[in-house]
DNA sequence: ATTGTTTCCGTATGGCCTACGGAAATGGGG
DNA sequence: CCCCATTTCCGTAGGCCATACGGAAACAAT
């Protein structure tokens, strides 16, 4: 399936819902069953045990033990919710900002890799069009403040923001992806590449792939590690080559 | 939605499939209305023209003029049918292979981006477990070549391989990403972003916020082109400095 | 008890993938 | 010309999805 996206509902009611702007009580009528809190909760629990597609409005008024419609009062509608659901996972990185620029960065790298971990369904989740909210804002902040304190010139600080966010959040939802499709498909990758053998023998063409065959002879993929595990050092010298190379660039 | 998966179905078959493994002609029975590449060239159509999502098996279908269920007498399902498209459009790239190896992994991310482009589709598609077509490896047999001629060690070229593959389908894939929304919901980028003017007026907190607002003050926000520029720009930018730093590790 | 306000939620619409099994077309052998 | 094995075509049916609409139910104040 595509992407999921922002809502385009009312800009003013979702940045609201967001940043919880707080609701003078009702005095009259009937008494809510379920509060926004509740609802986004029950909606990431059911997102982190089964995925995104799982997570349909009727599910999670199941969860909740309240009609379908009935969730309909609280949220706009499930982009809304799905916009709701990605800032509070975001929150959850609760960055630290002591150390040096690169530090921080590497810092926000991995708390940005462990919401993802936790999360699955944030690889499905567009961020062109981010909540603006609280946890999204938060990290902006940290990431800008921390290339700011680089040396680089304030219009290349918003360049070199561009291509941090979009290496880290790519790195992320790469190395979950694998995860969340042995969890969808019960078939893990490294059984899913065993499945495949049967390339290597009857299609792989040695003369077509002379590089490919060439580092094979040189033993460059005898790894040891789980595919996970390789995936995720190379995004670690990704990372690292990337802000060597923003280092360099100064000198 | 989730991403789309690659099917679980038979491997050899789906393999036969992307290698167009030729079959012997069926002496007697009846004559097919439509073939493989029919299938595959009307599905492409309609996800090019109305995203992935628009893309069903009775979509297809009906754009041949057939049943529904005739495409699964030539296609396993629709996780395959994803497969073969996702194939043919990267065999699209046509890459050459003159120039230094950065020369070339430029021309490779240029010519991935231009997929993207044509095919903003390729967003929500799961490269994790990819199909095993021509068109695939084609591409990893010229990044490899690229890397190994840039005088990096066997081990490290898997590496950095990974890590390049993963910022150019990662950036290509964000870029697209804002030009599918606008076509899905019918609202541009810049139109979306105008509709949130009222959260810097309303939610922004400037003590919350010190380093963006010293680069707002800066002018570093103050851009001439529209987003989209801005965001490729950024990924040239990006990609040069891993480039720059993979070639800076060696020395 | 009535009224105003708010929340709850049953129903209905139109879509999706694909298992199943029978109908239709085709060419060769009698 | 008919029969039949073989292959392709495809209608039906089941179980999912989001959400518009409007009435029922709960609550506080009068």
């Amino acid at each position: 399936m595509a992407a999921e996206r922002s809502g385009g509902g009312d800009p003013a009611r979702t940045l609201a819902l967001l940043w919880r702007t707080p609701q003078p009580p009702k005095p009259v009528g009937r008494k809510p069953k379920v509060s926004v809190d509740q609802i986004v909760t029950a909606a990431i629990e059911v997102a982190d045990r089964e995925g995104l597609g799982a997570m349909s409005m009727a599910r999670v008024a199941q969860e909740l033990g309240v009609g379908t419609m009935s969730l309909y009062t609280h949220v706009p509608g499930k982009a809304e919710l799905i916009d709701l659901m990605t800032d509070v996972v975001l929150q959850e990185r609760d960055l630290a900002s002591d150390g040096t620029w690169r530090e921080r960065i590497k810092h926000y790298a991995d708390r940005t890799r462990a919401v993802y971990q936790a999360h699955p369904w944030m690889r499905d989740v567009s961020m062109v069009r981010p909540p603006l909210g609280p946890g999204l804002m938060d990290g902006q902040e940290f990431v800008l403040a921390a290339l700011a304190d680089s040396g680089l010139e304030p219009r290349l600080v918003t360049v070199a923001h561009v291509a941090v966010e979009g290496f880290v959040h790519g790195a992320a939802a790469s190395e979950v992806d694998d995860q969340q499709l042995a969890a969808a498909t019960g078939e893990s990758g490294d059984s899913w590449w065993g499945a495949r053998q049967i390339f290597w023998d009857d299609y792989f063409d040695v003369e077509r792939y002379p590089a490919m065959t060439a580092l094979w002879n040189a033993g460059a993929y005898e790894t040891e590690g789980s595919l996970a595990e390789h995936v995720h050092s190379s995004f670690d010298f990704g990372l690292d080559k990337l802000l060597d190379g923003i280092e360099g660039g100064m000198r």
